[in-house]
Parts: structure tokens; sequence; C-alpha cells
DNA sequence: TTGAAAGCGATACCAC
DNA sequence: GTGGTATCGCTTTCAA
């Protein structure tokens, strides 16, 4: 297949120049006069000449490719922020590799090792929870976005919420509207339980704060073994079923969030009145429900945003201003808090 | 950055061989001693060597890399398949490269000129809808996963559900229960109306074959300016608010019906007894509905899978057994059309 | 302004 | 079984 395509060679038999020469007007480099600009871009396009980046790569050592690094694309809090991230990428002139790792170390080391081999220029670490040191192992840039952690590297930048901050922002939401009894509940949030990124580490500063018994009764972990909704809603109703009982609930997503409400509603109980809930991410999914869920937005378009030109500034081999961006979060009130 | 990276001429060096036995050791081609591949290969493990893609891109014109183009990969819908797609591809040695279309025609044609000269070795076109004949341009193996088209060339293949016969599915589903009045809900469909695809034909032709008059007020499109289920919501509002009566509902898509649903429930109807409604995807909008929402089941894992194998077949340059891979679809009826 | 030629890293043909 | 070397397509230095 593939007619061998043509080559910067060829171009420059047909123009009667050197290769040097094509090389420099289809860079815009040095110098050449005006009418070599012109015969030259002529026969390129009616040629259709295409430049092998392969051969450019090998040369240059730069292969203006950027690996997405994600534990799930199908995941749609972090497709949003994989969609974000390769455009900006692309508006730089740069492709994106996709890698699901589905938080597997073997497969990320899979990843990395087959990445340094294709030679990306850096890696945006996306949502996912590193137990091995890309960094160190690849010696490009690195960004981190949604997820927080301690840089010690040059070229490693993290950017993300205050995870802590943030879910203390949703506990003291439920308790300011007179909430009692807190229940959090989450799926999978062990995946997430780093020093710095324990999202669920503001409910429990929260109760400390504040002088709280913590009830572990109302703690409620799900091992993700099924889609979170359908899993949380499982827990409540386990919980409830059990004989405890709670009139707020902090869900670590929205999704968790949803499937709280809805065994709720199951038993009858009136959600937003009876028992509060947040939930966070500030998606789709809380925005469908009946009632609509209270929620905190995390400002993905923004962290895209900046983990990208960190990464970029990275690329030009500038050093980023800062090697940890805190993105603001806001809690954003509905029906399920409010009560209305 | 980078201290220049361990070559192959380097191992050669240190093992005192020639470049040509290092390569065919690192590629089990060739012949070589015992002793040599042992010391290659301990020389190489202990220099960390990882092979330089580029080069050897370049040298075989085939970079084991695959283009995903899907109009959005943040649209769950498509992200479950790039993520399958992905899966399967890295199984078989292959990277992939994520490219967001937006289903946009031009942003698609800079992508194919990227990607010609990035020198993939072959294109997932998922979802989309080309206006422009992309195995024309690239002369490399195509596989289109989710939707259907007329294949002229050696190198491109189809798989995809039968639509219209799964739009007719669904129309005879509502017929069967009893229903009088079928509306006709969705959202941005015409991105999808090309002959041989269209989502909606089958609620044509059922009307048609079965002598039923078609209103054309219950034929309720909207352009998706907004989430889908939102702007469906919107649609049967109007639709009812206007006066107009249905008591069945065919939504493109378990979002809209989501939307449709909601929309229903928020008039006081009885959804499943007042007016039925199905869906398609088997999505999780269709299941955390209440009620339950009806769908068609499209094996999007077996699309996935024939998909990628056909573009493997390809990849070895071996002609795919078929051209057009017809995925079989599977009713499934919930709530909204059993009234439960 | 232009060109000759070296070299990026790996493969493979052909001698030995 | 092993090695010398041309080659893939492009960039870049140095001379002319």
């Amino acid at each position: 297949m593939a007619k061998r395509s043509v080559s910067i060679y060829d171009l420059a038999k047909l123009a009667g120049v050197s290769t040097a020469t094509v090389s420099n007007v289809l860079n815009n480099k040095g110098s050449y006069s005006e009418k070599t600009r012109d015969l030259v871009l002529g026969i390129a396009r009616e040629q259709g000449y295409v430049a092998n980046f392969a051969a450019k790569s090998l040369r240059e050592s730069s292969t203006k490719t950027i690996a997405l690094l994600t534990p799930d694309v199908s995941n749609d809090f972090f497709s949003t922020l994989v969609l974000k991230v390769e455009g900006l990428l692309r508006a730089a002139g740069y492709s994106s590799y996709i890698c699901n790792t589905a938080n597997d170390d073997e497969r990320e080391d899979e990843y990395v090792r087959g990445l340094i081999s294709k030679q990306v220029d850096g890696i945006a670490y996306i949502g996912g929870v590193t137990r091995t040191p890309i960094q160190a192992a690849v010696d490009i840039p690195v960004v981190h976005i949604d997820h927080m952690g301690k840089s010690g590297m040059t070229h490693e930048v993290y950017v993300g919420n205050d995870m802590p901050q943030l879910s203390y922002d949703m506990t003291s939401t439920l308790f300011d509207r007179g909430c009692q009894h807190v229940a959090l509940v989450s799926v999978s949030a062990s995946f997430y339980r780093t020093e710095e990124h324990d999202q669920a580490a503001g409910y429990y500063r929260y109760l400390s704060d504040h002088g709280i018994r913590l009830d572990k009764n109302l703690v409620l972990e799900g091992a993700h073994r099924q889609t979170s909704l359908i899993e949380a809603a499982q827990l409540v109703d386990e919980c409830l079923g059990a004989g405890y009982s709670f009139d707020g609930v902090v869900a670590l997503g929205d999704r968790v969030a949803l499937g709280v409400v809805n065994a709720l509603k199951a038993r009858g109980i009136d959600v937003g009145r009876d028992v509060r809930v947040i939930g966070m991410d500030d998606s789709i999914y809380s925005r469908i429900s009946t009632p609509a869920i209270s929620t905190v937005r995390r400002n993905t378009d923004e962290m895209a945003e900046r983990g990208v030109s960190a990464l970029l500034a990275m690329l030009r081999d500038e050093q980023p201003a800062e090697s940890r961006i805190v993105v603001p979060h806001e809690v954003i009130e509905r029906a399920t808090t409010l009560g209305e």
C-alpha cells in the first residue's frame, strides 16, 4: 500500500534546488529568495507533499506528541478533561495518545515504557493516582491534573482542587443547614487516598474542628464493584435497614449522590427536608435528579487550561511559576440542601 | 533534559559486537549464539535500553499507531467505544491517538492531514459522520465503527447496527403494546442522516408499512444546542403545550428518553401507562430513571471487537471477509413500555 | 541565497 | 554466527 510518498528529496529534484533549501522554505527558516519559495511551495502543493514526522522526530528528538494517562476515558469526569486537554494541546500543535490505566500500576508501567520508546514529549496524568513516580522514570515534563501530590522534580506540576477543603465545605454546608447527623458516602475513594488528596479528609476535619463525635456507622464506603450509582444506593439502603439514621449526606461524587437520593426516595424520605444531600462535580447527574442535587463545581475547564499551559511552559523549557496549582471550587446549592 | 538515551550503537560497543547483531538479538531475528544473546540482553537491561520508535518507524514506515477519530470523547456512548477499542489495540501492540472532530469537516481534514504526516498505520472512525472520504485521502486501512456507509475501497470496513431496522423495532415495540399515536423525538439526528444510516428511517417505514398516517406534529427534532436531555424535555413540553397528544414515544437515545420521561412526569402523566417510551443505547440513563426506561442494546463491545479485528486484519494486509459488518441489536423492555 | 554532507537510531542485505 | 554499510526523510552546520 501507500505508493512511497513524496519526500523532500523529490521536491528538491523537481525544483532544481537542494534539500536544504526546500527544508528552509517549508519551515520558514534560514533565507531564500521569494522566487525559490514560490517555486518550492508550488511544487510541494502540486505533489501533495506531507512531511514525514518519523524522520523529523528522529532528527529533532521531539515528536510533538503528549500522552494522556487516565484511569478510564469512559468515566465522564475524566473524559471531559481529556476532551478539553486534547483540544488545547492540538491548538498548540501537539497530538495526544490516549492511555487507559484502569488505575493499575502494572499497566501504567507498561504504558510508560512504551511511551518513552515512542518518544512522547510530555505526559498529562489525568485523574489518576500513581504509586510509581512517573516523572523520575521518564525525565520529561509531567502534569498531574485533578490530583495533588508532592512535586520534587523540576518538570512536574500538580493541578487540582484543594480536596480536603472541598469536602470540608460540603460538610459545613450540611451542618449550616441544620443537619445533626451527617453520613459520608463514597465509592472507591480508597483509590484516592493519598496524603494530600484525601477526598474525605475535610469531613473528618470538620467533625473534629466542631467537637462532633464521629459515628463510624455513618461512614459508608463502597469498593466500586459496580456502577457507583447503584452501589451507593445499596450502601444507603443497608445502613438504613440496619437501623441507623442520619439527616445529611456528603456524597463524594454526583453519581454517588444520585444513588443516595434514589435510595432515599424509594423509602419515601423527603430529600431536602428530612435528609439533605450534597454531591460534587456539578455533573449532569446532579442536574437531572429530582430534586436537583446540591453539588460542588470543580472548574474542570480551568484545571485543563492551567494544566496544559504549565505543560507547554515546561516543554518550552521554562520553569513553571508554581509546581502546585490549586483551582478554586464552589458550592452550588440546589433543592437537596435548600429543601425547596 | 533527557541525557541522550542509549542507542543500539552504544550497546554494540559495550558488547563488542555489531549493531546488526544487537538488532537481531533484540528482535529475535536472524541467528546468533546463545552467548551473544545473553550478553546483549544483559547489557541492554543494565543500560535501561529502550528502542527509539521514531527511528524504527522511519526505517519500517510503520508507527504501530492508530488514530481514533470521534466527534467527542466526553459523550459516554463514544467514550465507551474508545475505551474498548484502545484496549484491544493496545493488546495488539498499537498505540492510539485521540482526535475529537466535533463532527466538523474542517477540523477533521486538519486531523487527517496531521495523521498522514504522523504516519499512523490505520484509522478507527468512531461514531462520526464523514462527508469527506477518509479512506481515499489517506490510503491506509480505515474502520468505521457505529456507522454504516458504502465502502468502495479495499481497505475500508464499516461496523455497526442496522439502524433503520433498529428504529423499526423500537416503533413496533410501542405499537405492539397498543400505542396508537407514536411520537419521534431526536436531538441532532440530522448529523446522522446518511442514506444507509438514518436513525429515524425505521419509524417512517413502520408507519407506511402499516398504513399509519404520519403526523408531522409528532416528529420532534432538536438541534442539540444544549444537553440533549434538557432539549428533549423542552421539545416534549412544547408539543404537549401546543395541544398535540401521543401515547408512545420513540426516543433516539437514552438521554433523550430520560428527558422525555422527566417532561412527562412533570406534567403528571403516568409514564408506562398513559404514555409509553422507548430509548436506545442501554446506557446508564435508561437504568437510573424511575420508571426504568425500555431501550435497545446495541452491543458496543461486539462492535469494538469486530471493528478492531477487521482493522488488524487489514493491517496484516489481509482482505477482511466482509466490508460491512452488522452487529445485532436487542430490544430490552422495562417499565416505560411494560407499564408495571 | 544556496548547497554538500553529516547524522539522528534502527533495520536488513550481503559478505565473510 | 557475525559484521560492514546503505538507507529511511529530515534538519542543520559550514562553505561557497
